[in-house]
RNA sequence: GACCCCGUAGCUCAGUGGUAGAGCAUCUGACUUUUAAUCAGAGGGCCGCAGGUUCGAUCCCUGCCGGGGUCACCA
């Protein structure tokens, strides 16, 4: 086997592992028998007992050597953290040799006892190194230095956003606050699951392939299935299924979902997004604005320790209960100074061009409001804000509103001028949702190919009837977002979806 | 999709119309409590790709590829 080496390190590599095996040296071995993380060592080592870790086996990748001739001492990184070993060529003369041949980047076992250096630093004094993994592409090799608050100045950081979406692994293993990041979405995501499950409401799993697409407006994804010879779409949302489950008697369901949107890309948009949706039977909207601050706060609690979100610029967000609530229409009549609701089509366009709101001309009168909305009013909402009572045309499965037949009982909640979450009181009249898809596929014929498509076994669901049910989706990477400080989607997605690169074209069939 | 910015060593970045430089990393040597270890030396580059202008292009121009940002579209 020939290899072609991209550079000169990756070939000195390549090399030291043949020399490792010609000295009989295992380059990747089973296991390692760990005793102790990094961290559970720097927490229990006591200076005036260090008897109970006076053997210890610690494992993790090499991020830094410092050779001294008969001495070195390397940093290795474990999942919690790092620490220090130190070893001695007169007292592991052969392993010492071995280190010779080892890297930044090689993954290593070290079991022996641990101690406090000269400088201050706990450190694990080997007794035996083992190789475990050797590693044969130079690191990004960041250095990091205290101050003297003990602050953490990190220098020649990699920074380069190509590079760490695309090798997310380098990313997470030089770049700590990554890995911060994706644990503590991780937490929220089971803190998001213990508050549900322990109210009795049941996850389930609904289709990602569906024949019919529902549930939101948006571009679907469109595949093929073989085996019936039929176009099959990604999901855009759980909706429909969801409230089938709950005409078949589940009384609170919620499902933790990727969704599918064929649309574009940027800070706040991915193509595939993990979305959160919940319904709970014989409940109103005004019962879920209540439950939602409770999820916010006692989510954000535990992962954050404290009712606080974090924007991007590094200011917090604090979520104080009662969140604030005002009517959509409200919102947008203060923010222009005139009251809007019994404007025409026409008039609202007027408006729109009078406040610079970029909008066509064909624009519906939903869509009007909806643009003099999110241009007007939606980066104004930083705290937590609970916009309601959606005009009925801009939401076809929300209940109308039982004080008004124009409005639905809807709300979506703003943090941080991003919509987080979207819910309605669930239209569960069949007449009524058979007209509203109607009106839906009458947008579709007139060009907008986002609007609903007309789902007949949902309409079949909901003449058996379901009870009054209340319904909220939250965007769970936009509320990640929130929750790690980050300012682009991407940050909280592992693998955000990215152009191949030239050599990882597809070749055509 | 439109516009703006970016692409130089493994990483972070300088730089110039006369085919390149720093720090870290790597290699050689010294060093048995170092910690951005230190000290002395060395190697490493299709300057994103392809054209054009020019005696000569990493630099100027055009196109393409990739990324970032803004807008549009959109949860």
């Amino acid at each position: 086997m020939s290899i072609e080496f991209e550079n000169d390190q990756i070939r000195r590599r390549y090399e030291e592992l043949d020399e490792l095996i010609a000295r009989g040296v295992e380059p990747y071995p089973h296991s390692f028998d760990r005793t102790h993380t990094s961290r559970q060592i720097l927490e229990t080592f006591r200076d005036d007992d260090p008897s109970p870790l006076a053997d210890v086996a610690v494992a993790g990748r090499i991020m830094a050597i410092r050779r001294m001739g008969k001495a070195t001492f390397f940093h290795i990184q474990d999942a919690d953290g790092k620490i220090q070993c130190y070893i001695k060529a007169d007292e592991l003369p052969s392993q010492y040799e071995m280190l010779r041949l080892l890297d930044i980047g090689d993954i290593v076992g070290v079991r022996g006892f641990v101690f406090r250096t000269r400088a201050g630093e706990i450190t694990v004094h080997a007794r035996l190194l083992a190789l475990l993994c050797k590693s044969l592409r130079p690191l990004p090799v960041v250095k990091e230095e205290r101050d003297e608050h003990g602050n953490v100045i990190v220098h020649d950081a990699f920074t380069d956003k190509e590079q760490r979406y695309r090798r997310r692994y380098l990313d997470l293993i030089v770049n700590s606050h990554v890995r911060q990041t994706f644990i503590q979405r991780s937490r929220m995501i089971t803190a998001i699951r213990r508050f549900f499950d322990e109210r009795g409401w049941l996850e389930v799993e609904t289709p990602v392939l569906q024949p019919i697409y529902g549930g939101a407006t948006a571009r679907p994804f469109v595949t093929h299935l073989n085996a019936l010879d039929m176009p099959l779409y990604l999901r855009i949302a759980d909706e429909l299924y969801l409230k089938r489950l709950i005409v078949g008697g589940f009384e609170g369901v919620y499902e933790i979902s990727k969704n599918f949107r064929n649309e574009g890309i940027d800070r706040m948009h991915n193509p595939e997004f993990t979305a959160l949706e919940i319904y709970v039977a014989y409940r109103d909207y005004h019962w879920l604005m209540d439950m939602t601050e409770e999820l916010l706060v006692t989510v954000t609690s535990q992962v954050r320790g404290e009712p606080t979100l974090l924007r991007a610029d590094g200011t917090g967000i604090p979520l104080e209960r009662p969140f604030r609530r005002v009517r959509l229409l409200d919102a947008i009549s203060d923010a222009i100074g005139q009251r809007i609701e019994s404007l025409s089509r026409e008039e609202l366009y007027t408006l729109c061009r009078r406040h610079d709101v970029d909008v066509a001309p064909s624009a519906s009168k939903a869509k009007l409001i909806d643009e003099l909305f999110s241009t007007l009013v939606q980066p104004t909402l930083v705290a937590p804000t609970f916009v309601t009572d959606h005009p009925v045309e801009m939401s076809p499965l929300a209940k109308r509103h039982r004080d008004d037949p124009m409005l639905v009982e809807r709300f979506e909640l703003y943090i941080g001028g991003m919509e987080i979450a979207n819910a309605f009181s669930e239209l569960n009249d069949p007449r009524d949702q058979r007209q509203r898809f109607e009106e839906q596929a009458r947008l579709r014929a007139g060009g907008d190919d986002e609007a609903m498509v007309l789902d007949e076994d949902f309409l079949m669901a909901l003449e058996v009837g379901m009870p009054p049910t209340a319904g909220l989706g939250i965007g769970i990477d936009r509320l990640a977002m929130l929750m790690t400080g980050a300012a682009s989607i991407r940050d909280v997605i592992l693998f955000p979806l990215m152009r191949p690169e030239h050599s990882q074209r597809p070749i055509e069939a």
